[in-house]
DNA sequence: TCTCCTCACTGAAACGATTCACAAGGTGCT
DNA sequence: AGCACCTTGTGAATCGTTTCAGTGAGGAGA
């Protein structure tokens, strides 16, 4: 007389919930054949199939994601954790994640520690309770106690843009004391002698190493470390940059540098900013160069030179070394280091003869 | 003799997942009280607390959160559902929606629909399976029929950036006609007579709505519309602006626009960006005005006046109002429309005595 | 001493899907 | 006819948690 799902005896009309055992019985089958047609179709007559299929469209049955998740151990989705979700790189990024992610069924979480520890690791946390298939995680500064905890449960992290701390981990990284070398070889080449480093070396590994090649590049090229100047702002970010600038053109004239390497694009196009606002010209009065080349540095009103990396590449090789240790037979660990290239615009090399009046 | 967790014979060593079973067998008291112990830690004795809480910390036990979900009928978890990761914008109000998402405990799925309504479609599907507390969805050209039904399973949609169809349902909007009239309004007040819209209308009815305002605008201002010119880029972004702007610059001279509205700040951006490569001044040659105001727009070497709507403040309402209507007590629906503000920047203002060397 | 409460804890029944050993019926071969 | 085999479908056990009706133990009051 009572229905399964309708609940206690005053809630009349349509169920609120339907469940695979509303669809049997409208069909006529067991469960066991319901489930048969939504996950082996083949195994199915197919008079049985269209009558399961007919009575699941009418019942409006939607899967329990919960309930299968619970049976098979495990969820059909990743996490990914990045820095700074406002940061363009990192959406870049979670495109490259979500393709490949996508292409196998697999939903993507992305979660934003906006560079705190404290943050990084309640997602870590939710995303562990969760039981996701894996996580790839752009670290803050420490690689935090949660990172242990889910790979000893078997769960697979991938570091990107930042490399292992030893073999037993995969990683999909860039070389960034190569592009550290790069910019300031590139500004060298331009003649200019006293440069600055904008963004750190802070906290993060991946800013140490680039400042590492941009002093090694700065003492090839001049013979000494003097004449690098490093400023280290308060956050990564377009405000950061502004800031960076402020303080840079309130040095010494004999002390100011001619040119600065930005940590990354948004530092750069804050400091721009603040050197037109200042009626500085760019680049002939400063010379900049920023680091990712996201979008927005080539649409920037100086086209900014940046330090490319790729940028989706890096998202969808971390998923797919995801997915390989995910999938378990057979991973190996892969440390993948991408080489960045220069790509040299008009913040930072001699201006074509377009003054519009008088040169 | 065989332990519960440990798996097939073979399997030695540390369980790979420990249950609240094991915590209870270890602490040697009954599930429930573990359960207890989590959920309502006052109702169990401070000695048993302490053991329970012991066993957890030594056994590594982490809650799935599929069994809870089970249980519970629906998860702790909304989706978001944008048109473009990569807008600026969007992450701007992903930001509000989750500061209010995470006040409450609840994570949220971002998901990317590119304008595409299938990604949208699938998007929904899987946020439906997974029986997500409700849904912040801002709509590609229509409302998909998964809304509907979503509504109808008593999960909540909060349309976002998009006015309601009907009173039964919340919508968080922006008085985009206010914002379209708002922009050109400016534009002709600085002596322009003729000026473009850059970016639609499009399928989309905030776009359409935009246009609506600068029509209107232009109409009251001239006397005609014989003065508004639209381009309708490939896409809202910085390459669509790039292409708007050749195509308006190909024009014949008397036919030429002075200025333009842009229906976002990425297409005012490449605009920007095409002006300046061809040696254009702004605002002097031409003026730009964006829409969005996202923070790239202050930050263009060139600032971008913009229409400023509260981006943040936008999901976060959109959250509150989700998490109300899923709260379920006396729930009314509330259509609230914020009101842009036009911030008037150096791309469409007649230039400050700043050239370098004379006033 | 008896009754009545309260407090702390127990244990079994859900939640909804998947899986797997098994059964029933049909087909083909000898 | 007898047997093996394949196809199709069954139904109970299971995943890990929460919830809730109960069970005792202990204390207070009469």
């Amino acid at each position: 007389m009572c229905e399964r799902s309708t609940g206690p005896p005053g809630t009349e009309g349509a169920a609120l919930t339907v469940s695979i055992r509303d669809v049997a019985v409208s069909a006529g089958v067991s469960v066991g054949t319901v489930s048969n047609v939504l996950n082996r179709p083949d195994s199915v007559s197919p008079a049985t199939r269209d009558r399961v299929l007919a009575a699941i469209h009418t019942l409006g049955f939607v899967r329990n994601e919960s309930a299968r998740q619970l049976r098979a151990g495990h969820s059909r989705t990743i996490g990914l954790v990045v820095l700074d979700i406002a940061n363009p790189f990192f959406t870049d990024v979670a495109r490259g994640v979500e393709e490949v992610a996508n292409a196998q069924g697999l939903s993507v979480v992305l979660c934003n520690s906006d560079g705190r520890p404290d943050k990084e690791a309640a997602h870590l946390d939710a995303l562990t309770e969760q039981r996701v298939r894996g996580v790839v995680l752009t670290p803050t500064a420490e690689i935090s106690p949660q990172v242990g905890t889910l790979r000893q449960r078997g769960v697979p992290v991938v570091l990107l843009d930042r490399r292992a701390p030893g073999p037993d981990q995969c990683a999909v990284a860039v070389d960034d004391v190569l592009g550290g070398r790069l910019a300031a070889g590139h500004l060298l080449g331009q003649g200019h002698r006293r440069i600055a480093f904008i963004g750190g070396p802070g906290g993060l590994p991946q800013l140490q190493e680039r400042y590492e090649g941009v002093v090694a590049a700065v003492r090839e090229g001049t013979g000494s470390d003097e004449a690098l100047v490093l400023i280290t702002p308060e956050t990564l970010t377009v405000a950061g940059g502004r800031e960076a600038a402020a303080r840079l053109l309130a040095l010494p004239a004999g002390q100011r540098p001619t040119a600065a390497v930005c940590a990354n694009d948004l530092l750069a196009m804050g400091a721009l900013q603040e050197m037109v606002r200042r009626e500085l010209r760019v680049p002939d009065d400063f010379a900049l160069v920023g680091y990712d080349d996201i979008d927005y540095a080539a649409a920037a009103a100086v086209p900014l030179t940046s330090v490319r990396k790729p940028r989706q590449e890096l998202g969808r090789r971390a998923a797919e070394l995801l997915l390989d240790e995910a999938a378990g037979e057979g991973h190996e660990h892969q440390q993948p280091v991408f080489e960045p290239v220069l790509v040299a615009r008009e913040s930072s090399t001699v201006r074509h003869p377009r003054r519009s009046v008088a040169s």
